[in-house]
DNA sequence: ATCATGATTGACTAATCACTCTACAAAAGT
DNA sequence: ACTTTTGTAGAGTGATTAGTCAATCATGAT
């Protein structure tokens, strides 16, 4: 065993989607990630802890996938469509996590992160929503509501995929279409 | 106190949106509802039965609140407005139901519904996808998949009205030009 | 070699919680 | 009036759980 404190966030991670939080003792986290009930507490010093813990670690995977995209010479809607792209792709081939973070925020512990953890430091696509409306490209509205209408659309799309059994062929199509679907909506 | 099953229910739906489901001991949510510990088992043999029946209890109430809108006259667009104001209006003067509901279905309580309660009874409204798929004015998809976009869509925009605090006059704004939106990406 | 620091263990505990049980009260049926 | 059913109460219980602690073990620095 390599590294005991990911081996205990990757058994909580998959109790608490099959579970969830309070179908999950910490002495059954321990078991399945092959420690002692003690070394848990070593690592995070409450449940609460390591759930928020949890949630973060996740959410810093997600950013370092997404901060791979960075081609400024593209136009708008395609530097846009890439990270749309990047979103849903992490969605779909990580669903456990995409099933925690939905589990997560839903949840009352989200109250317990400090704001600033949960501010979008990701203001890339803020910045790129609000290009797009002083270009005229985009429909003029809160860029914080354009925000939300595509995190949730990203939502729907991803459990859709992951819900329904599709062909990769089915399922590369929706992935490829669904951003035009999304782009018709905030466009002029 | 006049009914103490809905006193019940209320108190845990309070609870329950406040500390999460593994945060609200039953001993709370009958003290909070002014019964006796053992009144609360009397009406609900579990507390997972207690969580389930008030998902369906909230569920019907939507329900009910949907079915007052029936004007088989008005067009394919109107019908679906009319559909979706009602929605987004409930979402908007229930936020406590609301956010019980995205706690509920996020959590692994929703596998302990029965398959029927899941399914959409209220089909009336994929009847209208169908329907405006085959009249050419709907892009032509799943209308699972459009059922799905339109809902997270609704979550998005409820989500972000309760949460920003707005003036009367910008919430009424939004409600109205948030079905343009939903619109302009399904619509052909 | 010795020491120090941190990792690891698992038995243990104090508290909590879901649920039971017995008793009683209030209707409701006969 | 009497019996049955249903509602209500709240103390009690056994099981579970989050978290502790004292004792080893591993590692590397001096």
């Amino acid at each position: 065993m390599i590294d005991k404190q990911t081996e205990i966030l990757k058994a909580a991670l998959r109790l608490f989607v099959e579970n969830g939080f309070h179908g999950t003792p910490t002495s059954l986290i321990a078991k399945e990630a092959g420690v002692a009930n003690g070394t848990l507490f070593h690592y995070f010093s409450t449940k609460e802890e390591l759930i928020v813990s949890l949630y973060v670690a996740i959410k810093k995977h997600l950013s370092a996938c997404m901060a791979i995209e960075e081609k400024s010479e593209a136009s708008l809607k395609e530097q846009l469509k890439n990270i749309y792209i990047t979103a849903l792709t992490w969605g779909i081939d990580n669903t456990t996590e995409f099933r925690f973070i939905q589990q997560f925020i839903s949840s009352p512990y989200l109250l317990k992160l400090a704001p600033e953890e949960i501010q979008q430091k990701n203001n890339k696509i803020l910045q790129l929503f609000q290009e797009g409306i002083d270009g005229q490209i985009i429909k003029n509205m809160p860029i914080d509501l354009i925000n939300t209408l595509v995190n949730s659309h990203l939502f729907g799309v991803s459990q859709y995929i992951n819900q329904s059994q599709l062909a990769a062929q089915q399922q590369e199509n929706i992935i490829n279409s669904s951003f035009e679907l999304i782009w018709d909506m905030i466009a002029l």
